[in-house]
DNA sequence: ATCGGCTCGCGCAA
DNA sequence: TGCGCGAAGCCGAT
């Protein structure tokens, strides 16, 4: 928080990683202030063409949910505004515009979020505030400093959990309306939800929203969870949750989904403790990753022992080497790596297990670790729903640069860090089935 | 099927 | 300063 000067006008919710009206402190936190204060409430969100490079399929689904949010606020007296520019440029002007009160941020430690609000706290009179609604644990009070692995974070999250795992409080119909809202409905509803009739935006493979998310996490509560400790990590078995594109968008709270978890008991013990593992432990993990190691992406972020070791390996031969074109359109010499490409662009998505072989065989297939990082990430958020989110730069550093891993026997290429393969996946699961579930192109 | 070795450094106890 | 311990796998021996 910084200190600035209040207008009259309303207070601002600057939505962007927590994309729902449910179980959102920020929001919450918002509305309180605003009815301390006396002020209105209302929600924007800065709609960017070509964000890290998301496609239509991204666009598409956050806009479905965004929809879907808007309507739900504005049943509980607070306007949604979609302001197509640059923040750092529309929203100084927008709170000048409308005399803002206060301007509420969610939390997201992605360099260009933080950019943001640093290029936005120099140029904006009225204070701005942050609110961690994405982790159960804010990422600055779970721990001061990035963590080496989760064994030293898991801890830390163990001594708060009971502290900030707690009932939230719903969102009610904001008591104070803001006259002026009429007036700038007419103003900045430029192209409000035209994309709506998106017909060059590619067909939707998951269905998008806060309500549709719900549903499907009760759904793998009730049937999945369960058996998620001897399914998961089977692409055969549909034993995953499914739920990280909604996690990823905020359409899901992750504080909401672990209550629920909790409080089941009649579950396998060994399912909920590993599923609240992933859920907790290793999504909190990803956030203190970027968080603190600005360089999330960069073969610099990588402990001294893989750097070390993948620089003394760098001119190993390599058997094979894939072009971006060639990786892309999923054409290796190993099928099954191929499948999981197919998987990743058909779907959307690339199951949790396969996720490590795909970009360890990256690393093992290109000239270099920089070059399989670029490659790993290009592929990962252009075509993952859940893409350009902090899971996938710590998975994907995991995988090259063991990052929160450990050193492994040393071999060629990958130096010491964790080697995975194809035998291994045929010792785990039938990669065969798995490949002919994938229809070839 | 199951087991052990591979390897490093954090964090705590002393 | 020393040492216990963890960490989403591989591979070869039994």
């Amino acid at each position: 928080m910084q200190s600035g000067n209040c207008g009259d006008g309303p207070v601002v919710y600057w939505m962007s990683r927590d994309q729902r009206t449910n179980d959102n402190w920020a929001l919450l936190w918002a509305q309180q202030e605003a009815i301390i204060r006396g002020k209105g409430l209302i929600v924007i969100f800065c709609l960017i063409s070509d964000y890290l490079k998301a496609s239509s399929a991204h666009y598409s689904f956050m806009l479905d949910g965004l929809e879907q949010t808007k309507i739900s606020l504005e049943k509980n007296n607070i306007s949604f505004y979609l302001l197509k520019e640059d923040p750092t440029v529309i929203i100084p002007h927008f709170l000048i515009d409308i005399d803002a009160h206060l301007l509420v941020c969610d939390f997201d430690p992605l360099r260009i979020k933080q950019q943001w609000k640093e290029n936005l706290a120099k140029k904006l009179a009225v204070p701005i505030f942050e609110v961690d609604t994405h982790n159960i644990i804010p990422v600055w009070i779970a721990s001061d400093k990035k963590e080496y692995a989760a064994y030293t974070l898991r801890p830390k999250i163990n001594r708060l959990i009971d502290e900030f795992l707690t009932e939230i409080p719903s969102i009610t119909p904001h008591p104070i309306i803001w006259e002026s809202a009429d007036r700038l409905f007419n103003r900045y509803h430029t192209a409000l939800f035209d994309l709506a009739n998106r017909s060059s935006f590619s067909r939707k493979s998951i269905e998008a929203g806060e309500k549709i998310a719900t549903e499907v996490a009760q759904n793998f509560i009730d049937k999945r969870l369960s058996s998620y400790s001897n399914h998961r990590n089977n692409p055969c078995l549909n034993g995953q949750s499914g739920l990280s594109p909604y996690l990823h968008f905020g359409q899901l709270s992750a504080q909401r989904l672990a209550l629920q978890v909790t409080s089941i008991k009649t579950t396998n013990a060994q399912s909920k403790e590993e599923f609240l593992e992933e859920l907790i432990v290793r999504k909190e993990l990803a956030d203190n990753y970027c968080y603190y190691e600005k360089q999330y992406d960069q073969f610099e972020a990588f402990p001294n022992w893989a750097q070390q070791s993948l620089n003394a390996h760098r001119k190993d031969k390599r058997d094979y080497i894939y072009s971006f074109e060639q990786l892309e359109e999923g054409g290796t010499h190993e099928e099954l790596w191929n499948a999981c490409q197919r998987d990743l662009v058909k779907n959307s998505k690339l199951h949790g297990f396969l996720r490590m072989y795909w970009a360890k065989k990256i690393l093992e297939w290109t000239p270099s670790p920089e070059i399989a990082l670029e490659y790993s990430i290009s592929l990962n958020d252009r075509y993952s729903l859940d893409g350009r989110d902090p899971n996938g730069y710590a998975g994907i550093a995991w995988s090259i640069g063991g990052v929160h891993d450990r050193a492994w026997k040393e071999r060629p290429i990958f130096g010491k860090v964790r080697y995975m393969n194809e035998a291994g996946c045929r010792r785990k699961f039938k990669t065969k089935q798995y490949i002919e579930s994938i229809q070839p192109r």
